[in-house]
DNA sequence: TTACAATCTAGACACTGTCAAGATATTATT
DNA sequence: AATAATATCTTGACAGTGTCTAGATTGTAA
């Protein structure tokens, strides 16, 4: 039976991405340690260092992952909403859920105090941000202007990520009733319309 | 000569606080210790639990002042603004204005993993809030329904506050160009209108 | 003048991130 | 198959951190 655990874990890096997730979920960027990553992935202080330079490469690569699935989500929140105003709404919706659904991965997804400017973060973000770019670009058939296209894109991303921002901070009341949070999000996302000029 | 320092600092609570706000726009929350913030205000690394009972205790003191900062600024961006929809254009840009003048304060002043919830800390947070509100309750009388100032004040609280977080994180370009920070501001605020129903 | 309280220093402790050296396992080469 | 080279992980060390305790210094009030 002696199921000693290998000497090599296999997965690591893997490991300690969903560890580091876990942990920033539960307690924060502020409270977490590198050394408590490892502890969870059940390895030696040390051993993160093979896989990424140090601790913000750590979570950097944990805001990535994040970046990765943000985007994938706002992808799929499109397919079903053929009409552009309903769009629009459903991608801004699905990037407050993925926030609220997903903390820890969106804690660290924007801190440039705590990850690096890596070219695959950047890329990684990059493409989050395309996802909106082409979502507000199917207004430009509408009558906007390209130049237009970027106030409104502003627009929507400033607004989506500062209700997320300011919902997991406590500002609109408590952080875990879901209905509240949709509906003050379809409040807010009904409060005002795109200017088209 | 011999001007020796004297024992007693005179008002470290204060100087602290100052302390620890410079810090914070050099280096980030993450980047700071207690320890720093004391070696910078000149005195032992013992010496803040004798004003603030720890490090989230220092830290929520900065967010309140600058909660108090915040509030003072917003109160001042209406008094010359008569019209509603230049009112809350001058508003919303105060607010921006004040996340990248003083990032320092900004950094902390809505992070639930670093400061405390105390009463001083929520009170000054309402004030801010607060504003906002009033800024917003005069819509009132142009046709809005009371329900919908609360979807418009969380619209156009979110979109300022995610437009501070993301510019300051470099998510629209470089951080230092006062004048691009303007251009896209006017234009977001712009690309967007209140909608009465 | 003398207690008393407030303020600050200094030392200690466990914990942190990172580095260097060594142990163990996997892969490549012959 | 045997051996060399590489990748992975452990262990120990180091300075720095937040916080606690005890003691030194100063201000205040009786």
């Amino acid at each position: 039976m002696s199921s000693t655990k290998p000497y090599h874990h296999g997965d690591l890096a893997e490991s300690l991405i969903q560890a580091a997730a876990q942990l920033l979920s539960d307690k924060g960027p502020a409270q977490i340690s590198l050394r408590e990553i490892a502890r969870l992935a059940g390895v030696s202080h040390g051993a993160p260092a093979h896989h990424f330079k140090d601790k913000t490469g750590l979570l950097t690569a944990v805001a990535v992952r994040g970046h990765e699935q943000l985007a994938q989500s706002l992808r799929n929140s499109q397919i079903s909403k053929p009409v552009v105003s309903e769009r629009l709404l459903a991608a801004g919706t699905a990037y407050v859920q993925f926030a609220v659904a997903h903390p820890g991965y969106f804690s660290v997804m924007f801190d440039t105090g705590l990850i690096e400017a890596s070219p695959t973060y950047v890329n990684a973000r990059a493409a989050t941000q395309q996802v909106l770019t082409e979502c507000l670009e199917e207004l430009a058939g509408h009558g906007a202007s390209a130049k237009n296209i970027v106030g409104m894109q502003t627009a929507l991303w400033s607004q989506v990520h500062g209700f997320s921002v300011l919902w997991l901070a406590g500002n609109f009341g408590a952080t875990d009733n879901d209905v509240a949070l949709n509906e003050l999000l379809a409040e807010m996302l009904r409060s005002i319309e795109p200017r088209i000029n």
